[in-house]
DNA sequence: ACGGTGACGCTCA
DNA sequence: TTGAGCGCCACCG
């Protein structure tokens, strides 16, 4: 069931939910999306505790420096999905072409 | 109410 | 360029 939530990982699993399949984002970008540029610790947090996987494709949500970051079930997964995905991994990095800034 | 924690990010050496 | 250090935010016990 829906626990009750506070509003801010609400938001974060909103946004993280319209990244398209074959993309990615960064926690950065997200909390600029939501009007809270310093939060970016704060929306791994929340995607960390994601409940609606993999309704909410948080694979997709990568570092600044497009470094993969963490994963719930491991690293290692989360490059093997995002690799099926097609978005093109080197050296532990995502291309910055499969980058979304914008959301 | 308070302090510790974590899927981050920027600065500086 | 890479690594260490410090700052930031929201959440939990």
């Amino acid at each position: 069931m829906l626990a009750a939530m506070t509003p801010f990982p609400q938001e974060v699993y909103k946004v993280t939910k319209c990244i398209p399949r074959g993309k990615v984002t960064t926690y950065a970008a997200i909390a600029r999306a939501l009007k809270n540029p310093r939060a970016a610790r704060a929306v791994g947090n929340a995607l960390h505790k994601n409940p609606f996987v993999p309704q909410v494709p948080c694979h997709r949500v990568v570092q600044r420096d497009g470094k993969v970051g963490g994963f719930a079930r491991g690293r290692r997964e989360k490059i093997k999905i995002l690799r099926h995905e097609g978005v093109k991994i080197s050296n532990g990095k995502v291309e910055p072409a499969f980058l979304i800034i914008k959301l």
